[in-house]
DNA sequence: AATTTCTACAACCGCTCTGAG
DNA sequence: TCTCAGAGCGGTTGTAGAAAT
């Protein structure tokens, strides 16, 4: 037993660049149906295509509200910002830019953004005195920590209720200030544990704030989410106030996000990284 | 002008997750 | 608890058009 063979295999189907009346036809028959049910639409609408490249399709240029090309400035340093605190979670950078589909921003990033960001040479890696195996070890903890904490392994449930906690050897590095060599130290890892939201100890909260884009990403994707541009708002957590409560970065004041704020949390969060 | 190389991006593919039954 | 369909995500590929030679 298995799950159907995709569609995409079938034989008979278009493939390739969808063209105008196929658009038309996909476009009117979402109009009158509404979207879902993918894999039978091809038939019921009469289209020679597989269902996922229907619906690739719809989500990516004909859904109403689609913005295509002419990426503003302020659009392209929010892409880079975001990509720096979730990694490639493009799904999650495209729903805070209007109009913007995921596939758009990810083909942006590949070809623009990526090529602009190369040139980022993380802090650490201009300490002196660090030999060549020393210095792509930093490197490589350095980009880890910038793409994804591997600590917490995120499920793609939208509501942040539990998180799966894989501890790892905690790397210590240090240089000597009076050689300048550099060290580093690895504690033992703690065994793995699954926490539920409710059940989060003084010393679990600890560990999950480390994982900060894991928590940013779902206080993103939260629609409880808004910023706060309170007089006491804004304000990041400490870290003995409990970080899974979104109400901890909005103050409890609620406005509509927009660049500027979304560009103001950033720059608090990405400066509280940088302590 | 012809050919080659490069770039941008649309589309495909494989995988995972969720929810219904 | 298990199975499976539906849906979504992110990496990769294919290709048209632009730029370089």
């Amino acid at each position: 037993m298995g799950r159907r063979p995709c569609c995409s295999k079938e034989e008979g189907l278009n493939r390739g660049a969808w063209t105008t009346p196929e658009d038309k036809i996909l476009a009117s028959y979402i109009k009158t149906h509404g979207e879902g049910k993918w894999r039978n639409l091809p038939k019921r609408a009469g289209l020679k295509r597989c269902g996922k490249s229907c619906r690739l399709r719809w989500l990516n240029y004909l859904r109403p509200g689609i913005k295509r090309g002419n990426i503003s400035h302020e659009e392209e340093d929010l892409i880079i910002r975001l990509h720096k605190l979730l990694g490639n979670k493009w799904s999650l950078i495209a729903g805070r830019l209007p109009g913007r589909t995921d596939n758009e921003i990810k083909n942006y990033w590949n070809t623009n953004l990526s090529k602009k960001v190369k040139g980022y040479q993380p802090k650490v890696s201009t300490q002196k005195h660090l030999n060549h195996s020393e210095e792509e070890k930093l490197k490589k903890q350095q980009e880890t920590k910038m793409v994804m904490d591997p600590r917490v392994v995120r499920t793609k449930a939208s509501r942040f209720n539990r998180v799966f906690l894989t501890p790892q050897p905690t790397s210590n590095y240090q240089v000597n200030e009076n050689n300048n060599e550099a060290t580093f130290s690895e504690s033992e890892p703690s065994k793995d544990k699954t926490v539920e939201l409710d059940q989060v100890e003084e010393g679990d909260s600890l560990n999950l704030m480390v994982d900060l884009d894991c928590y940013f990403s779902d206080v993103l994707n939260s629609d409880l989410f808004e910023f706060g541009n309170g007089k006491d708002g804004e304000s990041l957590p400490s870290w003995d106030q409990p970080v899974l409560c979104p109400e901890v970065w909005t103050g409890g004041h609620s406005i509509e996000p927009d660049f500027q704020s979304i560009n103001s949390l950033l720059g608090q969060v990405e400066s509280w990284l940088d302590e």
